[in-house]
DNA sequence: TCACGTTGCGCAAACGTTTGCGCAATCGAA
DNA sequence: TTCGATTGCGCAAACGTTTGCGCAACGTGA
């Protein structure tokens, strides 16, 4: 409640002078500087953020994050571990994180505009890149300070990023299955065009192409990141298919337990019939029977990294973009085993 | 980047009209209303939150929540679908979520002084009340507007939360259990005062004293909320005690799947040889095997109920408090049977 | 003694908005 | 025609902070 006039009163002195005093600036001398700031920690002052941010364009003290779908994180651990890790990446920056949801019926870059007009924020991390991410391209085009999770497709934009190396990553449990002897293989995949989407196809692709054998098929399912009960068919539509495929690599975990769930009420063996990989390690991986053999995305320093390069953009905007491509651990559990014979 | 100057000049009106108009004010006619509202709009303008701010003590739009423990939502979905269910309450309200950690070697409250005497929130939600918590006692003489998730022991103070009913929930599980023959219970608990603790605790002493069976007995091993090694050595001595209790009843989920885990690693047959219950049915729940037991406290409901409340709060502060029990339903799954014989 | 640099601090403007007060124009009633 | 009420709008202050500029006092070197 106290303001920076009640401290200068206080102190005899002008509020310009305990302003200055509290920023440490050079020439205001020490014995003023400590007066002051006693005296501040004494009353328990903090700057009003808002007229902070008020005068001269400076900061919000906020970086922002949008949350698209209503429904994410609401049945894994991932957007915990997320915003944990944001959490870590900002502590002691005096920036602090905002969420907010987008409103039915609105799309998340009108909520985005508004946060920019309104000055709400002094940077945006923006979740799960889409190929083409029309996000992006405003805030570039706006000059405003942001970090995605996620590349983008196509030619090389001046931003910066953090993801996940799922090219590397796909080809890889590709190569333990294949050298497993595994030649039918699945990709259970989504309809939606994240980012994250491609680079995993391709890795399978890529590895598939490079290992040349003409024995190796690959089926590819898509269903939906949201709708349950469609991912509950089209699972059970790959799982009964004639021939089965043996080895199912799922573009994240979530999609991989579904697996795991219908596999067993079809009294389908895991890895007996067949082998399944998932993506990300998020908690559930570790407790599902048999455990889930999945990559560890280290989701939570992704994002610790991602909001320690937003405060860096914030801070110096001058600075040239970063980017930090991050490889993906395998977590060897149970649900991957030799190819049936 | 429009101000509401900009506004003024184009239309030829004064700052104060449009202020007027944007705010639907009667002394101003319908058409010029119209007519500024369709510039706003036209410009992408939305007032300057720190402007808005900074006049008379009005709102900052955000609600605020401290995140004390750093490991907190890393390892289960809790978290996540906690603020999903924020931002679910405080969806359309105007009014977003922000989110700060507590710094390595500050207390929480002086985290929450700050807040408050930046104004840099118009109201704080509690999570996780303990039985005698500061912050309540800090805000409430304060008359700041705040929602606590959990209650406090002792005096009926006045201000708004939400619970989950977990006394009326221990005794359902303890009945449960003593109707399939168990009567050599153990309580998993933590050492921390969360209030829940308590009203779990109390919910079983109950049970068992209502029951009025010296057969029954009850030992409780408690824990860290945090320290995963200590959990495992105190869920291993719980299940290798001689007797070992053939019921466990664990004050939250991840405590349970603990129990599975080091049950599993001893070959210990669940529900065999021991039946485990949980409290919260997070995500990993349903994945473990055996699936486990346990009620479902539907996080994400009372964390919009939760940020409902504060809206309300916020926005008439003269309204009474208000509170909400949230009745848990019991979740059966296949970590519990009848007793050993 | 003079000129000049340095030190320590204050004045006042500015950021964008809201709002109490007031004023001119118009209207309705007597 | 006069008077009071109403309508439509603008002036200016205020919120709490930062910061460019300036000023007085003091020290220093010639």
């Amino acid at each position: 409640m106290a303001t920076i006039k009640d401290l200068a009163r206080a102190l005899g002195l002008s509020a310009s002078t305990v302003s200055r005093a509290l920023a440490g600036h050079e020439r205001i001398p020490q014995v003023t500087r400590d007066r002051v700031q006693a005296l501040a920690q004494d009353l328990g002052y903090a700057p009003n953020r808002a007229a902070q941010n008020l005068v001269g364009g400076r900061s919000s003290g906020f970086a922002g994050l949008v949350l698209t779908d209503p429904g994410y994180g609401r049945e894994d651990s991932y957007l915990g571990e997320y915003i944990s890790g944001l959490g870590a990446g900002l502590a002691e920056t005096g920036i602090d994180l905002f969420l907010t949801a987008v409103p039915a019926g609105q799309s998340e870059l009108t909520v985005i505009r508004n946060i920019v007009t309104a000055r709400r924020a002094d940077g945006l991390i923006l979740g799960r890149t889409s190929e083409a991410d029309p996000r992006v391209d405003y805030l570039l085009s706006l000059g405003f300070p942001f970090v995605t999770h996620g590349r983008v497709l196509g030619e090389d934009l001046p931003f910066s990023w953090v993801d996940t190396d799922g090219t590397t990553a796909f080809a890889e449990a590709f190569d333990l299955l294949y050298g497993l002897g595994h030649r039918r293989f699945a990709l259970l995949t989504i309809e939606e065009p994240m980012t994250f989407r491609h680079h995993r196809t391709e890795g399978l692709r890529q590895a598939i192409e490079r290992r040349g054998d003409p024995d190796v098929s690959l089926t590819v399912a898509t269903t939906s990141r949201y709708d349950r009960a469609r991912r509950q068919e089209v699972v059970h539509a790959l799982l009964t298919a004639d021939p089965r495929p043996t080895a199912i690599l799922t573009l994240f975990d979530s999609l991989a337990l579904n697996v795991l769930q219908v596999a067993e009420s079809l009294s389908l063996s895991v890895p007996g019939d067949v082998s399944v990989i998932g993506f990300d390690n998020i908690a559930s991986a570790a407790m599902a029977r048999p455990g889930l053999t999945t990559f560890d995305s280290d989701t939570f320093s992704s994002a610790r990294e991602t909001a320690r390069m937003l405060v860096e953009r914030i801070q110096s905007p001058e600075a040239g973009q970063q980017s930090l491509l991050i490889r993906p651990k395998l977590v060897l559990r149970a649900s991957h085993g030799p190819a049936p014979s």
